[in-house]
DNA sequence: ATAAGTCTTTGATGTAGGTCAATATGACGC
DNA sequence: GCGTCATATTGACCTACATCAAAGACTTAT
């Protein structure tokens, strides 16, 4: 097999796992942040809890958005790529995370799981209908996708105009504000994608990403105690490296 | 005077322009598509017809975003700066197109006309009750912000893995695509942005873009009758271009 | 018409990051 | 613990695009 997962490998033949929205311990930052409890029990009742494992496809661009998901464990990987197989992430995302927003009858791009995930699974066409019912569910919705706008467009700043290095810590440092964010403690990041993940995200090679770490493992900015965790030394000169104030 | 505008200098001292929503002539394409009577009247009530003449600054990055606009005439450059003065162009806008969209408290990035313009400015605030008022409208704008961030995902591919030709190529058709859909011909497009906009678009320099263009005309892929305008003369060449089918 | 300023094109040269190839390191199954 | 396989690192070399510099071509003002 292989991955070490015990979770099923395609995403459409998983055992559907009850898990109702009203126990979730991911929802205070996730979609269903502050809906009314009558709100949640009817989110809660068109979604289906379920698992897939490490490697799997959740979903693949050009195909029908049937589904949208909510990340409740784990991590992804989303992409796109041209006919010659060049691939470009388009993102990752970590519990709490929305997939599925951009899309118009298909899904813009693919999403592979880089760790066995836990997703909550909600049917695109009955989401839509309870979009009409349930304002507050389509406000935040609006405002999730006009926040990953804002992220995108940053994105597109950091892929046209940053330099290799410049790129490479602004990732991190965007890894180590969400870290922050969600746990309280950002000097430790976790990093579940490979350096060739790392590279599509920011328009370079597998080689590059490795050259400019152990270029900045070697001033001492950032540890790397294991692969898929590192170290953040001394976050200031990351922040002034990642803006070009070097 | 920089140009030859007539209009006045800067987005606020202007002339405001009485100009109603029932009698917009771009309606059909815009938020405003698809409202009733009785919601584009109460959309109308909020908004305010401004002018600004070419090279005007409409917005700034990190300015406070009190307002939001529709454009109604004319072309506008959105871009966001490095501290050292680099440029990424994020989008250009046209009549029909919304500003504002992405934002938190503060604009995420500046917008200048390329042209004169002619907008419909809704005061932020207003227009958040609006939403709550109105659904449909909250699903108009949802519906255009799930759009955009797909158009980014593209452009994050387009800036992170694409070459210098097929990144011209993408573009003028990107150009194209849009002009058929307006007008319903889109083989002769209008390039009202300078060669180093373009290239800031791109992630290129005005020189590569410049190479590029007369690199496709010497192919005769494209004419360039007179600056500011452009023809496509083989569209399925320029496609495969595009995509690196060549 | 002419002069001044701006933008575009073209040419010569430089370089950041890509490509290709060879180890090194680590993860997992047995 | 040992062999296998995947991923990461490092080195040598190359190229697409940037940079620097100098003409052209438009625009607008007088």
């Amino acid at each position: 097999m292989r991955s070490g997962s015990h979770f099923a490998q395609t995403a459409s033949s998983n055992p559907l796992v009850n898990s109702p929205c009203e126990k979730c311990n991911i929802a205070e930052m996730s979609l269903c942040h502050a809906l009314s409890c009558d709100d949640l029990r009817k989110l809660s009742s068109i979604s289906t809890g379920i698992e897939v494992g490490k490697g799997v496809t959740i979903i693949n661009e050009m195909d029908s958005a049937d589904f949208l998901f909510n990340v409740t464990g784990g991590s992804i990987k989303l992409y796109k790529l041209l006919p010659d197989g060049r691939r470009q992430m388009t993102g990752f995302l970590f519990p709490g995370d929305f997939l599925g927003i951009a899309m118009n009858d298909c899904y813009a791009y693919s999403a592979e799981a880089l760790e066995d995930c836990r997703l909550c699974r909600f049917p695109r066409a009955r989401l839509e209908e309870l979009l009409k019912e349930v304002p507050d569910l389509e406000n935040r919705l609006l405002n999730m996708v006009s926040n990953e706008l804002v992220l995108a467009q940053d994105q597109m700043l950091l892929l046209g105009r940053k330099t290799a290095i410049e790129k490479v810590c602004s990732f991190l440092l965007s890894l180590a504000k969400r870290t922050q964010r969600k746990t309280g403690a950002g000097h430790v990041i976790s990093l579940p994608m490979g350096r060739s993940d790392i590279g599509d995200y920011l328009g370079l090679t597998t080689e590059t990403v490795s050259r400019t770490l152990t270029n900045l493992k070697k001033k001492g900015i950032i540890s790397i105690p294991t692969n898929g965790q590192l170290e953040i030394n001394d976050i200031e000169e990351l922040t002034d490296l990642a803006e070009g104030m070097d």
